[in-house]
Order: structure tokens, then sequence, then C-alpha cells
DNA sequence: CGCAGATGTATCGAACCGATACATCCGCAG
DNA sequence: CTGCGGATGTATCGGTTCGATACATCTGCG
């Protein structure tokens, strides 16, 4: 009813807006540096995002200095509202299967500094499996199809699980960083520590609850 | 004003149709392995968009058996029209900026098989430099802020460039390929021949047709 | 028999993109 | 000083696709 906000950008809005009050053009920038190669907001959704929190109370606009001339209003910078960093808080908690689709985790990861350590861990895993199941599906009906496609679709494939299997394997060694780190020391008040990443080859623990 | 039909799914769709007449369901299985791990279309873009294909008369329903029972009408089996072969001709001559995007390119190289080695050529080179571009971007970005992202978003940085990295690596692979196998013999008449692809080494042979 | 799971067709709202339109600010060449 | 191009900045519209859902049929199996 209130508009947009089912999405992630209201996670990523949000996220942002927590760190230092933002105009939407900076935020913008700011986001598709945070988010690298994985995503690219457009304004086509930031600005509606960006109104329906308005209207939600999540945000506000921020009162412009003393100073500024009467008439001008250029920049319109929004801060996040007692009940957004609740909202915000709220939203990183969470853990659905929306966490790890590959829209989502990006996002979700960016943020992993301010997600407690059980949530960071479940969403790896859940991206995991979710990875293994692709793999799995698609590996069996290459087998059953093997003959029928062409060289090019058959290097599409190969470049593709490839691809994949890399990013289990980047999984694996986060998610072992994270149980190496995690039962170590408890220590809420501080802005969590991420447990530097090691390597290692594979590592197969089994997955919480996977598809549906 | 047809319907949803400028996307990539046209492309699929009178791609896959192009082999052989399918109904929906089995189409989408196709498709969806044929894409192997970059992209599933879901059936609420399909059936949309096999309505307005069979609407512009670029396929049609295909007449069933004579000897299948009067009222029972369960399979919905489509199949190209010239007017649709014509189309997708059409189709994979293009090569704009919109062959070389995430969503498209893959759809573009899975029915590389039928398109021209020019095109091909134009639209890996295309996906290449977009792949730079936006690195060079980021890295510029990551320079400029380097001490201000915490190690997560570090890590999520490192892994997407390195990713990245790698696509562009298998792209200059496959346009050296292409270069060579190009110049060498100039035969329009038969199907475009894949330059050697690179092959893999499970062999699997057995299975005799399973799938109907 | 009955029922679970694959097959099969279909729709709706929500999310997001890409293009586009403007307006303002600022450095700098003429 | 002027004007002009490019970055900054706000905003909308149409269109594509997803995710969830609904429902009907067919098929193997205890």
């Amino acid at each position: 009813m209130t508009g947009p906000r089912g999405g992630m950008l209201e996670l990523a809005v949000l996220g942002s807006l927590h760190e230092t009050p933002l105009h939407g053009y900076e935020l913008r920038k700011r986001l598709n540096t945070l988010l690298g190669m994985f995503r690219a907001f457009s304004y086509g959704s930031l600005y509606p995002c960006l109104r329906a929190l308005l209207n939600d109370g999540l945000i506000t606009e921020e009162e412009p200095p003393a100073d500024t001339v009467i008439g001008r209003r250029s920049k319109i910078v929004y801060k996040l509202t007692a009940e957004g960093k609740e909202r915000l808080h709220e939203l990183l908690t969470q853990s659905g299967p929306s966490s790890w689709e590959d829209e989502s985790f990006g996002i979700r990861f960016a943020f992993f500094g301010h997600t407690e350590a059980e949530v960071r861990l479940r969403i790896l895993e859940g991206r995991r499996s979710r990875l293994e199941e692709r793999l799995d599906s698609v590996r069996t009906a290459l087998a059953r199809t093997r003959e029928r496609l062409d060289s090019y679709t058959l290097e599409l494939q190969r470049h593709g699980l490839e691809s994949v299997e890399r990013e289990v394997r980047w999984l694996n060694e986060l998610i072992d960083s994270e149980r190496r780190g995690a039962t170590a020391r408890e220590d809420p008040s501080t802005t969590t520590e991420p447990p530097h990443v090691v390597q290692d080859g594979t590592k197969r623990a089994d997955t919480p609850e996977a598809d549906k």
C-alpha cells in the first residue's frame, strides 16, 4: 500500500543512511560503489523508494543549516529516524530464503558488518545450499542431454558451472572463517569484527533447510 | 501495444522453438537447461510472451494428431511460423548494446550456433569492453575510498573483481578462438561451425533417449 | 482405491531498469 | 565577463520480469 518497499532497496537505503545522512544522487553512488560488481540500482527505483520510506516515517528530510538562502532548495538530504533504525535492525535480523538469492545476497553481505554472527552464518550457508542445489540440477540435466547440445551451449554451461563452483569454494572459506571466529569471544558492544578470511580446500558440512 | 516482446524472452522462445515445437512447460525446462546457471525464466513472463507472439503471428498452435479424443485439450504445442523464423533471423543479426548486458549476453551466447561469425565477434567484444569499463569504475572508486570500507565490504569487492576478471579472460580466449577460426575458410552455406571450443574430460556416451 | 508428485496452463502484484527530462552548479576557454 | 560543457541533482514513465499462487490432469505406487 505504501509503495515499493518489499525489495532489497529498502535495506540498501536504510543501511547506507545508517552511516551518514545523504541525498539521492550521492546515495546511489555510494550504494553502487558498496555493491561493486554485484548490483547497480537506478534512479527509477531509488526515488520512489525514498518517497515511500519518507511516507512511512522511516527517514526524514534533514533540516538545512540556518544560513541557507530562503527561497532556495536544491539538495534534499535524508536521514534515518528512530523508527527507521528499528526497521533496519529488524531487516538485518531476518535470514529467510530471500537473503540468499542472486540479487539479494550481495546486499546482505555488504552489511555483514552490522549483522549478528549467527545470522551471517545462516545466510552464508543458505547461499551455499542454494548454489549447490542449482549445481545438482544443472549437472543432472547436462548428463541427460549431453550429446544434443552444440559446442557453444556446452561452453556456456562449462563456464557457468565453473563460476558457481568457484563461488561455493569462496563461501566455504567464509563459513570456515566465521565458525572459527564465532565461538572465540562474545562482544556485542563493538562493531562485529569479521574474522579474517583464510583459505582451505573443500569443506563439506550439512546445510540448514534447503529450499522451501 | 502487442505485449511483452522487447526483452530477451522473445529471442529465447523463438530460438528454442526453431529446433522443435514445444509446449510451455517443456519450453521453460529446455530454456533453463540451455542457459544453465545464467538465467531462469518464470511462467509469469513466459506465458504472456507466448500469447503476444501468438498474437503477432510469429508462432502458432500446432494441430493435434487426428486420433486425439475430441473434447480433450491439454497440451498446447507451439511452433514457429515463417514470419517467426524471419523475426528470429532478424534478432540474431542485431548486435546492439542490449546484447552484452548481464541478462542478455547469456542468451545471445546460447544461440551462437545460429549466429553469423561477424556478429558473434562484435557481441563478445562488446561484452568484454562492458566488463572492462565496469572494472575501471569500480577500481578507481575503490582506490578513492579504500580505508572507509569495512572488511566484509572489501571482501565482497575483491570477490566481485576477481569474478569479472575471470570472465574477461574467458572472453579473451573465446575471441582469440573466433578470430583464428574466422579467416580460415569462408563457408556461409553450412551451419556455422564453432571454432574449437575447450573440451571437457567427462565422457558420458550412454543414456539413450530417456526424455520425450 | 486414493493420494502424492510430476506435468501443464494461467494470472496478478510487486520490483526494478533504462531512457528521458529538466534544473543547477562550477571550471575554464574565448 | 560570457557562455558552454560536464558533473551534480531530482523526478517520472513504460516496460520487463519475478514470485507466489491457483487449479486441473496424468501417472506411478502402496
